[in-house]
DNA sequence: GCCATATAGTTGTTTATGCAACTAATTTCA
DNA sequence: TGAAATTAGTTGCATAAACAACTATATGGC
């Protein structure tokens, strides 16, 4: 039975998930609780549009590491919702360009907010250093696994 | 706008969630390139049930960190799969206990080794030191969202 | 012993995810 | 120029997640 723990990766796996899970259930229940009525998934969608509004739904997927249709759907949330817009691209008629609407544009700072404070209930008691080493760590985890997969 | 940035968190809840997503989908294919027939999260209740067959719900519930509405449909489709055995606790006629069948028994060591390659593809070029302060900064992140609600 | 409270698991519901397959538009190459 | 290859987005499908509500069972306190 030597070989049959799981390796290395065990606590690491395990953990990972779980405190990717651990944020997103809190950041969630922050919006719900200050009576926002966006999922975390499409607040990460608006949070790229903010950065730049009318990217194109692939711009979305690179951004969000989602794919085509999961995109696509979350799009047609957030348009039920009135807080984007889809209009066809006139360079390219593939594409769609994603716009924000006014409604959107009032959320940014109050869920930033949220998000902020959220990240602040998560990373109590951990400092700036292991912070960093956590980020490149895991920035690299993700590259090795996406380099290769092209 | 200069509060508008995502401080401090942003890269990180951002990496940190596709990092965990970047493994999941890999580990998934790995599986999958394999021939095996089963998800990561079904993969995940087995590895439990592994370590300690015989769990009531509840206590896998806890160990993988979801919910219960979760792990019953997850219990549900390893049933499907002739993987894993329902039955009532003869202590507490609330509690369910999940015992592996032998099919399930057979897919550990392959399983396992997978998920170990997949760990070596993703941790390529890190040093044993950083993911030991990863472990430690997730479990303290994990730690931080799960002590206060209770 | 009895009742209020807590617990384990299930059902309902909505949102999300990703693979496969597809259509329409664009690009590439001979 | 035209056909083959590629790309952007959509639809189909199955699995998964989590909140709310519920039922049945167990526990705790009077």
């Amino acid at each position: 039975m030597a070989n049959s723990h799981f390796k290395r990766g065990e606590l690491y796996s395990v953990i990972n998930a779980m405190a990717a899970a651990a944020v997103a259930r809190r950041m969630q229940k922050n919006f719900r609780d200050a009576g926002l009525d966006i999922t975390i998934e499409q607040w990460s969608v608006l949070y790229h549009l903010w950065k730049e509004d009318g990217l194109s739904q692939q711009d979305l997927c690179n951004r969000t590491f989602r794919d085509k249709p999961s995109i696509t759907r979350l799009i047609d949330n957030l348009e039920k919702l009135k807080l984007v817009k889809r209009t066809t691209s006139k360079y390219d008629k593939r594409k769609n360009q994603i716009y924000l609407t006014d409604s959107a544009k009032d959320l940014q700072q109050h869920t930033i907010d949220l998000a902020n404070k959220t990240m602040d209930e998560a990373l109590v008691g951990i400092a700036k250093d292991e912070i960093e080493t956590v980020k490149i760590v895991l920035q690299k985890v993700y590259d090795n696994l996406n380099a290769e997969v092209k």
